[in-house]
DNA sequence: GATCAGTGGTCCACAATATGGACCGTTGCG
DNA sequence: CGCAACGGTCCATATTGTGGACCACTGATC
């Protein structure tokens, strides 16, 4: 776990709010997270909303694995946002059942809605995560270890799926739910890999007030990471997030051919010498072409919008 | 298909919006849901959010079986909203992918993260959902029928869960994320039933505008059915909601004797006959009586909030 | 090809709305 | 018994969201 946390990007205000990633304070989390979309976006008339749902998606990240949820506390410190509006949305989202309050600890975590809204979204037939699940177990059993699958939105990576593998070794650099800019982290830097080179510039303007909390990815470094990763046909990401965390991401390409995802496996640095790494290169190419293929046939028999 | 819609809760303006329930207008939908949680509720400096994902919500039931999406002039019509202020809502759920926007027919739907949230929620081991998941397969198997899980949240029922049975016979009057006032549909009505008559009044107040859409459940039907339901022991909705349509829902208790939740089955009225509504009865007191015994399972095991 | 009803999208003066610093009542630690 | 950290509340303020009016486009229908 200690996943991820913080740094909305929307106050410029130094705010000096998280006390570097040393001595973790509290319980709480250790590190950074982008929990909203684009730094370059103008809010323009629905700030409130961008606030509500950086929050909603921060109370799912944060009680992912704790069943109790998290304090009002926690959440103020990590958003860097006065309590009082925190508590007033969260309210909001309570009232609206997208997030619940413990009523014995008065913790938060998600709601009834929110698994209403994921049934709703989520047998989407046709859809990435529909048809990578199977090419997800597959990589997992191959290489016994864990495997994602990053979606791309906008200038950022979502971690949507993760799937365990059989073997001892437990990952938990990433997990779903988690959002990082372009680049940072095998999936994301093989999506950011997979644009043109115009884009990436687009990309890296775009994240950097972000990418300031992650150190060692700044421009130039990314630039390079991406060289190499083109080069090789495949990212690796080299303990540069957690150290000794390493892990090697494909991207998969929707039917227009556009990167908007990667298939990634992550587990410690030993395992991950260069015959290793081709074998793996290769298994996740296979299974990144397979999904492809699956998006393609889906996206041909989309015109025919029958009804009974 | 055709589901339920419209009716927003915080604009007492009449305003007649849905033209009867007669020849359906266009190809939205031609009844009423409620999508937002108490009428009672003093928004109190979050109106905006509320409206969003009120909004949010509307895009994932209208949506929900339409994988182009919904227009934009749809959810204006059915959110009773002015135009300009629903497009300036989507495009900030959009901004936060919350919902995405088909390029080319420029339609709304469901986007990435809300499948992330629901990913985030889903697997709340526990949780109702989590444990109802079996006994739902068993009533399907065994009932042959469509079968369906209703959460109670504050006054309203909100489908969760729905199971094909493998029988020829589909139902479509109820699907997941559709929302009505308690008392509204079988399994919703045997959540009323077995409140307190206290909370029962409390109920009907509560939802007394809503309800005003919704013809054929006044106060005083409301409270025969509650009596009727208590008696049989199973809530029994004989075609009140949609002609020909029935369903019989039993209330699922929590581990501290709650009625939280509910299972119902629904069928054509020919499937209703008295022994039948035995049998199914029994069949859905058995489960209702499992999940009851997991929740409190469930909840004893809690109190070790152990962590490596 | 002019009309019209229907889209999606944009603008901006106005005030209702969300904001957040200050404050209160508890709890639990030293 | 302070003291710190907690959850929760208040309310004057101006920032924020509001929504009527308007534009451009498309495709029936006359």
């Amino acid at each position: 776990m200690m996943a991820a946390v913080s740094a909305n990007a929307d106050a410029p205000r130094p705010a000096a709010p998280p006390p570097e990633h040393g001595k973790a304070a509290r319980r709480s989390a250790s590190w950074t997270i982008a929990h909203t979309a684009d730094d370059t976006d103008r809010p323009s008339g629905s700030q409130s909303i961008q606030r509500a749902f950086v929050l909603l998606n921060l109370v799912g990240v944060l009680a992912r694995d704790r069943p109790d949820g998290v304090s009002l506390a926690e959440l103020t410190r990590v958003s860097g946002r006065p309590k009082a509006s925190v508590r007033r949305v969260l309210v909001a989202l309570v009232a609206e059942g997208y997030v619940e309050q413990d009523p014995d600890t008065a913790c938060y975590r998600l709601g009834l809605q929110a698994g209403v809204l994921g049934e709703l979204a989520g047998h989407r037939a046709g859809d990435l995560s529909e048809v990578s699940t199977d090419s997800l177990i597959r990589i997992a059993d191959a290489s016994t270890d864990t495997t994602f699958l990053t979606v791309r939105h906008g200038s950022y990576g979502v971690c949507t799926r993760r799937q365990e593998g059989p073997g001892p070794i437990r990952n938990y650099a990433l997990a779903v739910g988690d959002r990082h800019p372009l680049g940072v982290g095998a999936g994301s830097l093989a999506v950011l890999s997979a644009l043109s080179d115009e884009n990436v510039e687009a990309v890296l303007t775009a994240t950097a007030t972000t990418r300031s909390h992650y150190p060692g990815f700044d421009d130039e470094t990314l630039r390079n990471l991406v060289r190499r990763s083109r080069q090789a046909g495949y990212a690796l990401n080299d303990g540069r997030v957690i150290a000794g965390s390493w892990a090697l991401g494909v991207a998969v390409h929707d039917a227009a051919g556009r990167p908007v995802a990667a298939l990634s496996v992550a587990s410690i640095a030993e395992r991950f010498d260069p015959e290793r790494r081709d074998e793996l290169a290769a298994l996740l190419q296979t299974e990144a072409e397979t999904i492809h293929a699956a998006l393609t046939r889906s996206q041909e028999s989309r015109p025919a919008r029958g009804q009974p």
